[in-house]
DNA sequence: CTGAAAGCGCTTACAG
DNA sequence: CTGAAAGCGCTTACAG
């Protein structure tokens, strides 16, 4: 019934409540005590807005008071446990600010960045925080010109603040367990990212770090980088397959995209995977429970999302610094099992 | 440089290329040659525009055109392919509208989603999405106050127009392959949702249908309503093999959670799962990929979503009112394999 | 203690 | 063809 045809404004509380506009913009917005408003009116007021059903119109006093009240985020795309974990732990964060949380996905594609990134910009988000964006210097001077706050995460803006996993370092004990557990004499291989790309060149460093440390040479045949879709992994699987009917056995996956792809391959093939080992740098449930020896590395999401708020919180002018977050191993019950009895089984 | 301290507003415009606010105006809608503006004036307004750096403020925009440009999407979280997918697809529906799409999650709580509701609807989001909300009366009537156009999506709400999937049917043909598949003399099992909520008691329906047409009477104990929590549908499933050692060969999972828990008691106890046919009521791609036989009913993200927009730009005043969507098998190749291999296994 | 008034940045009849 | 003016719904000094 109220609401259907006309808003109710605070001009109609006004004149319902014998008051003025002013005086109920005061009481509802509390400070109503600070100009010494007489607890009467007030609680007329308050009384007369609840039988109304007043409800504030944001859009109007954003343009008063030059806050929206709206925050964003920009993502990849929705498809994976990692840029769902930050999404939740963002909505969390921004609702203890008592901000409304906007998450667009660009489904990496530049043009798409762009459009979604000016679209928030022209609705006034207050902050953003950029997902491994796919142009960080080309949106990060798009922000700076609105003038408004941004934080890239995962992936390092030149001049914007940032929040990233320690990619080298999680990639480097990654490999560690897998050349643990991997059967003696392995060969081990890299798949999945994109060469040149920030985060899957520290992986491929990592990788190699733990490969040196054990006195094996990383040669460049022995890394793939056939970047997001699970059908290229799949392909580069089958061919690495032909060769001598199984895959190696030590397998450096990169994203739980790649990961897909191997989850196909070793539906169809299981034989082919007979002795591998995985390691993979990312997570998701039931990847965890392959049936074979899988070790992930999980990127905090909790506190990758607490940094990029840490900083928004403070305010400062600051430009550019880098934080940087350690990922976690994650071994499920069934894989420490299978891990342990695996450790028995080689020299 | 540019935006620096001071918004660049239509005023700066005009008096940068000796005009008015109004010609400014109407030259960036697009609505000059309507208004029989001056092509000339048209140009050098544009050109200072540009040079200027101008963006549109939304927010003032739509105080007064009474359209804000935003679109609402509830959903109860982030972390399942299904409500991913729709997200995306609204998400594209919405930028094809010249929307920005708004996405905020419940956590499958009350309170939550009233405040989130509220939020949006603050906002004032031009219309909202509904999926399978905890409490549909509530904020349909919420909507309705704020005169908010609405869809409930995946769960009927009782007033207001609805698009869901045919989990009745979908869940009979589900269970008419699980027959097919499973070893003949198998039990029949159905795990997850919960009793009494609406997709849950058709799905249990449909699963009955199914066993009735092959002479299969559905006793209580075979129906395991564990909610949507993976350790509780792996708490069931231990307690099932406990008995007799292995699992019912017949099992139908009521959602991507249960099956969640499905995989990690498969990791645990392969041996308690040997004979098994999973026909699972959601979809994931490595949930696909099990070493065992696995049907899953995929919901028509893109439908489903598609009509959603149907409704809504229709801009019908209908209440209430139904679409009903089929949902798709999924098999992988992998699956079909092993499906093909056990039919002629059984007799 | 409370009201009148200006102004946030736009759009859109209305004059001319 | 173009400008002056009103008004969207709020907030907040400023008077009184």
């Amino acid at each position: 019934m109220s609401g259907k045809k006309k808003r109710v404004t605070i001009y109609d509380i006004a004149k319902a409540s014998g008051t003025s506009a002013s005086t109920v913009s005061l009481v509802l917005n509390g400070s109503w005590e600070k100009y010494r408003i007489n607890a009467d009116t007030a609680d007329k007021v308050s009384q007369t807005a609840r039988s109304l059903g007043y409800r504030a119109n944001l859009r109007a006093r954003g343009l008063r008071t030059n806050r929206t009240g709206l925050i964003g985020m920009v993502i990849p795309h929705h498809r994976n446990r990692f840029f769902a974990g930050l999404v939740e732990h963002y909505e969390a964060e921004a609702h203890k600010r008592g901000l409304c949380p906007i998450v667009v996905s660009t489904q990496r594609n530049r043009e798409t960045e762009e459009s979604v990134v000016r679209t928030l910009l022209a609705q006034q988000v207050e902050s953003l925080i950029l997902v491994g964006p796919e142009n960080p210097d080309g949106i990060d001077a798009l922000c700076e010109e609105a003038g408004t706050r941004h934080v890239n995460l995962d992936l390092p803006g030149r001049n914007a603040f940032s929040v990233v996993t320690d990619n080298r370092g999680g990639a480097r004990e990654l490999g560690r367990h897998l050349l643990k557990l991997a059967p003696s004499g392995a060969e081990f291989h890299f798949i999945g990212g994109r060469q040149g790309e920030y985060a899957t060149d520290l992986r491929i460093a990592g990788f190699a770090d733990a490969l040196n440390a054990a006195g094996i040479a990383v040669r460049d045949d022995m890394i793939d980088c056939c970047g997001y879709h699970p059908e290229h992994a799949q392909a580069v699987l089958s061919r690495l397959a032909a060769r001598s009917g199984r895959l190696p056995a030590g397998l450096f996956i990169n994203s739980i995209t790649a990961m897909e792809g191997f989850s196909s391959f070793l539906a169809l093939n299981p034989e082919a995977a007979q002795d591998c080992v995985v390691a993979c740098f990312d997570w998701d449930p039931f990847a965890a429970c392959l049936p074979l020896p899988v070790v992930m590395m999980r990127q905090n999401v909790a506190a990758l999302t607490a940094a990029c708020f840490d900083y928004l919180d403070a305010k400062t002018g600051q430009k550019g610094g880098e934080v940087m977050i350690a990922p976690e191993l994650a071994v499920t019950p069934a894989n420490r099992r299978m891990l342990a009895a695996g450790k028995e089984g080689s020299p």
